[in-house]
DNA sequence: GTCTATAGTGCGATAGAC
DNA sequence: GTCTATCGCACTATAGAC
């Protein structure tokens, strides 16, 4: 599967962008005053894209709620019908943000029966989600920390839940035979921390016209030698 | 070297955290009004460790100079007597703080001069440092975007600085022969994003009790299973 | 060299018209 | 469902006493 590949299955499992604003909507209406799906749904997008567009820039904190006026359109008092505050805003974004990761991890993974095939496809769809939504992954990032303790909790909750299904494959890989018998906690961080990479430092790839493509190949060759039992065909 | 060892060679290089609060104070004595040397440096280094303290839980604009004053201990009248503003204030901490790494990691070079040796003693020394400066490297990582475009064009500038000593290093080992001959610029990214991991996940680590020296064992065995010829004597 | 007190600014949020 | 106008508050930065 490649990155082209990739956004035709987002399709088919319906996590456009268009759609996890969809999933937003529905799921926050106790908060949402406004009660047209079309016309919540597009303002939404343009608020998402927008708080993206600003906070990569300067952060959530520095986006005042007149850049976000400006930028989406929309007055405060308008913008203030799809969320109660600017803090409920920053959990709506975080929470649908992890959700819509989970999901698409645990898509993946049922393609596949074999650890080897199973680990390539998490990594690099891992890398791809990242690449197609990759204001939304970097914002999470940078934003987390703002968070109340019990959501934070379940940040680091997300962090642990995506290590897992590596290290669960890693493990199933070297009972069959087929990984080193490793410290597979540890190499699953080490793979998330090159999968990090690619949305955090997106500049310095772009400017070196490295493609998603390029990128996750490369990783899969460093993890493949030190992974692979036989030396993943180096 | 492990890190203690490092900790010795950061003393003899002058590189304590005091000795960089005096550099900071040298470099700075056109906007620090503060005449008296230990004076100032003293509580050059109250002011550091309280915005990282503040900075790591809730990040640098959303501090406010209150925060910052009850932390210290000194008055807002008396902090600024160490910087003009609170954007100068990120700015020399910054600043500061690259040149720290800078420093560092061209002292760390000199000790060796073959390839395998080199890599291993840079990749350690880095780790090392943000071991010990942690707070810092965390706080350099988050804010170095809400600089000007010209001070962000130095934070990547470092980048690139540090990279490029990995890609030399590489460069001159695959020449040698001990080296893969792989894209050695590919490769010092990912060395890169494995070495900031360690800053930028701390808490997984502390909650597993991983300490820095096993962390960086395990990070130089996966770049010696994809580096080394032979296969790091794995 | 440090304090207290405050000027001036710009923020998040909302009430009420349309 | 959206807009305009505005309130009250918390911020950065400084002036002047000690």
């Amino acid at each position: 599967m490649n990155y082209m590949a990739f956004l035709s299955f987002l399709e088919q499992s319906d996590e456009s962008f268009k759609s996890v604003c969809r999933r937003t909507y529905v799921e926050n209406q106790r908060v949402i005053s406004v009660k047209k799906e079309s016309t919540a749904i597009k303002n939404l997008k343009k608020i998402l894209d927008a708080v993206f567009y600003i906070s990569v820039k300067k952060g959530f904190t520095a986006m005042t709620m007149r850049d976000l006026s400006n930028h989406t359109g929309l007055s405060m008092g308008a913008m203030y019908a799809y969320f109660k505050s600017k803090d409920d805003l920053l959990n709506i974004i975080l929470t649908q943000g992890m959700s819509m990761i989970s999901r698409v991890l645990e898509n993946i993974m049922k393609l596949h029966a074999d650890p080897q095939l199973q680990l390539e496809a998490v990594i690099k769809a891992h890398i791809y989600l990242s690449e197609k939504e990759r204001s939304w992954f970097y914002f999470m990032f940078m934003e987390a920390k703002k968070l109340s303790p019990k959501d934070l909790k379940a940040v680091k909750n997300a962090e642990y839940y995506t290590e897992k299904i590596l290290v669960d494959i890693l493990q199933a890989g070297a009972k069959s035979g087929v990984f080193n018998d490793q410290n597979h906690v540890m190499t699953a961080s080490i793979i998330k921390a090159m999968q990090q990479e690619w949305y955090l430092k997106r500049w310095k790839y772009s400017s070196r016209d490295i493609t998603v493509d390029a990128y996750t190949d490369y990783v899969l060759g460093f993890v493949k030698s030190f992974c692979w039992k036989n030396n993943g065909g180096q």
